[in-house]
DNA sequence: CTGAAAGCGCTAACAA
DNA sequence: TTGTTAGCGCTTTCAG
């Protein structure tokens, strides 16, 4: 008999057919769904490897069971290396699981427009839902919970913990931070400034607590907003440095505008550790490729996109299971962070 | 009258009985579809808005119509930036578009296993697939026909243009490499060497083209397969400092290969520009973080992903309007290079 | 201009 | 163990 040609996916109707099957017998074999018996699942095993068989269509099988097999990432930039290490963890967990993932961007300058993407997320038969929070993100808590209610597990991957809504998954900024200053100050240094762009982030009230408990003065350095973050840092950075009383140790809010700190060291002609040390924050990848690359606290950025998805996961499993269980205290998992001591920092020089 | 609670998301149902019509009328209406008494329509939207609707169910109506919102990226990781350039421009474009995007990642050790994850994008309702050609990627070609026949279409995008049976989006190797060869002879310098992983790619053959050109020896310095890229780089570039002949200027295959160049520049002493100019390839968000900052061939990833999505949505379209065009020649659109000219490259000492 | 009916591909009940 | 039936939410004939 010559093989009738199909166009198009191959389905599970043909491969029934060829079978010699009904085609719910062909969806249990292929599920390997119990109750099959076991020369008709070779059959029909068989039948769908010489047709091409690809499997399942998932939208016929998400319409018709609710599961997914998709879960959306949404972040503010692939190009931004801390996202790209949690895209990149999340994806490959995902990708172990049979998950698939589809990201979202949603440039700073699109936080209004982008609730209906995000929307549109919820009727595509989207599973969950990884949410770094970014700036703006208060305003989009209700369309978050307006999501989460309707079946979609929404997980936040981030460091600020002042969320209890949805589970999270973050670190221990006030451990990191006091990872950098014990560092600091063990190395001599107490005049320690602290760049940021925000004072009232857990990261700023975190330097303030640290400072304190070994009696130095605050020295924060505001990095304003409103034009972009990295052309702002450098201005501040070079503020600081021109001050009649610059520190001798900066702390920066994250690696990225430690980048800029170093620059505008350079620029002043300032020596990197000698005259000033820098430690970041987050660990990206450009830290170990700077000159002196850069002494930084490591946020476990891998991990945590695995522990997202398997929260998700996990949410997924008990949604089957029909364990509907509503708000019953989401998950927190923090994780702690560690000091990456590179070059961009060294004892504070006794003449100043 | 109390508005009946609707738990899971709204359909098109439920706002059709809200606003007392068919179904069908509450399709075309929600659609902006021809036939619908305008004030009918208005009726519609606002049941909609009442219920919060939230656009149809992209599973049901793809399932129904063919028609696809998805498309999906294949890169090598997230983390190497040439890619999350790639990717950012593509997610971008798409999203402007109301497409989603789906990535998966083929780390180079397991393009063997992923086959089946694609098959399974074939399955789920994707219209699309931009491949970035990774290392085994000639073994896939008949995947990817596969699915091409299927109905999805498929677009390489990449530097290597010996391809031909599919849409691809390239830039033109060769004058890259001459912009760079250009640069470097006209600094002075005469023995120029190449760092590459290839000596048969695009690349390696447009250098043997330059230098010829201008009479020069070949000096290629073959990075070994087998253990991680970056570590061979690395030897490999020690390797060449060490050399008796050492070349005055390397042209590096990628950015990724200039950054171990400089890395062992400096184990060894050798200073960059004034013993060793280098320029790299692609041009890298870190070429600029680089000190000195390095001198490359900038390949416009930007654009090349935005025409990516272009052709697939050009595609898409021309298939809704029945224009099965089966092969009429694939589409092929080359971009030129730009040199970036920074710190990294500089006259040839004279003493030597 | 609107409604009723059918079906995309799949799977969960229920029958056999 | 297997087949039959129905329906997920939507759109698209085809009648009205």
């Amino acid at each position: 008999m010559p093989d009738p040609v199909i166009r198009g996916p191959v389905t599970i109707e043909h491969v029934a057919r060829r079978a010699g099957v009904s085609p719910s017998t062909a969806s249990r074999a292929l599920r390997n769904a119990p109750g099959v018996h076991a020369r008709t699942r070779e059959l029909v095993l068989r039948a769908a490897r010489e047709l091409g068989f690809a499997g399942p269509n998932w939208l016929a099988r998400g319409l018709r069971t609710g599961e997914s097999r998709v879960i959306a990432v949404e972040i503010e930039s692939f190009t931004n290396s801390y996202y790209a290490e949690l895209a990149e963890a999340i994806e490959r967990k995902a990708r172990h699981h049979g998950l698939l993932v589809v990201i979202t961007t949603v440039p700073a300058s699109e936080v209004d427009t982008a609730e209906s993407s995000l929307r549109q997320l919820l009727r595509s038969g989207v599973a969950g839902l990884i949410h770094r929070p970014v700036t703006g993100w208060e305003r989009r808590r209700r369309l978050l919970r307006e999501l989460s209610a309707c079946g979609l597990t929404v997980v936040i991957v981030g460091d600020d913990l002042t969320e209890s809504d949805f589970p999270i998954v973050g670190v221990d900024t006030s451990q990191g931070v006091r990872l950098a200053i014990d560092h600091l100050y063990s190395l001599g240094h107490r005049a320690i400034g602290f760049l940021s762009p925000s004072d009232t982030c857990d990261r700023a009230v975190s330097y303030r607590a640290s400072v304190r408990r070994y009696g130095l003065a605050e020295r924060l350095y505001l990095v304003p907003s409103g034009i972009p973050v990295t052309e702002a840092a450098y201005q501040t950075a070079l503020a600081l440095l021109d001050a009649p009383d610059r520190p001798s140790a900066v702390l920066c809010f994250n690696d990225l505008i430690a980048v800029q700190m170093m620059q505008a060291a350079r620029a002043r002609g300032v020596r990197v550790p000698e005259d000033l040390s820098i430690v970041g924050f987050d660990d990206n990848a450009e830290a170990r490729l700077l000159q002196p690359a850069l002494t930084t606290v490591r946020i476990p950025k891998a991990e945590m996109g695995e522990k997202a998805v398997e929260i998700i996961i996990d949410a997924i499993a008990r949604r089957l299971r029909g364990e509907l269980s509503p708000e019953d205290k989401p998950v927190r998992v923090v994780y702690p962070t560690t000091l990456e001591v590179r070059g961009s920092t060294a004892p504070c020089a006794p003449a100043r």
